[in-house]
DNA sequence: ATGGTAGCGCTGCTA
């Protein structure tokens, strides 16, 4: 099974360039972040025409989270089981079960600056996260957390880390979040299969010309359980996607695990 | 030089 997460900035300015991906890649499951669309404004007959059930979370022109998957979509369930931190107007985060798979994509909030109401928020965000995962699921299931973290978890997942002196995305405590989610049992599948390798970066700023300078970070992950591990055969970001006319400023991430195995 | 770009939607916010 292909399995894809992608933050498309925007679903409806880069719909052709999601759908050319697609056919090009051929992922089982597509998550996408910051859809930046209504459930009314999701394109699903562009998904259907290619043979993909859709399942959407979006209640206004921010966030927005999404899955496609052609090996089914069932038990399709939007924010968190308790609702306390997702539905305060937000639409962060969806789950749902695909190929015997259960699979979340989520948005964490940015937190903007450190101290700041809205890092609080993130690291509430993400304890609930956590807090969703133990009720929904155990160690020994198939399932995968998936998105845009907006969390460098190492040093070397940022260009230049001395530029982030105080910022976030590169915190302890954030990264004790991230921590934590793998304590319970998911481990990074791009470390598994690349540990030795540096500059595996997911988002670069469109700004400065970034992406060409190689300045970029890796906050954008694939945390999955230890049965997927075992037949875990693939995974790294597709850097190809975030080059030509109109971009995201992420790129996609891929994983393949080979669950006949 | 405290910059730069993109998306939202129409004024400035978010990232």
């Amino acid at each position: 099974m292909k399995i894809a997460t992608w933050n498309v900035n925007s679903l409806r300015a880069r719909l052709g360039r999601v759908t050319e991906w697609i056919e090009l890649h051929q992922p089982d499951v597509l998550l996408m972040q910051e859809t930046k669309c209504k459930d009314a404004a999701f394109p699903a007959e562009a998904f259907q025409s290619l043979g993909y059930e859709t399942a959407h979370h979006g209640i206004s022109q921010w966030n927005g989270v999404a899955i496609v998957s052609r090996v089914g979509l069932t038990d399709i369930r939007s924010a968190f089981f308790d609702e306390q931190i997702d539905e305060v107007g937000e639409a962060r985060v969806i789950s749902a079960t695909c190929g015997g798979v259960r699979l979340y994509s989520v948005y964490v909030p940015n937190g903007r600056t450190v101290g700041s109401e809205h890092y609080e928020r993130k690291l509430l965000w993400l304890d609930h996260l956590l807090a969703d995962l133990a009720a929904s699921c155990k160690p020994e299931d198939r399932v995968g957390i998936f998105g845009d973290f907006n969390v460098a978890p190492e040093d070397r997942d940022v260009w230049d880390i001395a530029q982030f002196d105080g910022a976030t995305h590169v915190t302890e405590a954030e990264r004790a979040a991230v921590t934590r989610l793998c304590e319970w049992g998911l481990r990074d599948a791009v470390r598994l299969l690349h540990p030795d390798e540096d500059a595996l970066y997911s988002w670069w700023d469109y700004r400065s010309g970034s992406f060409h300078r190689g300045w970029g970070m890796r906050i954008d992950l694939g945390l999955i359980s230890v049965p997927l591990c075992e037949r875990l055969t693939f995974a790294a970001v597709d850097r190809e996607a975030r080059r030509g006319p109109s971009p995201s400023d992420h790129a996609p991430l891929v994983i393949e695990v080979d669950l006949a195995r």
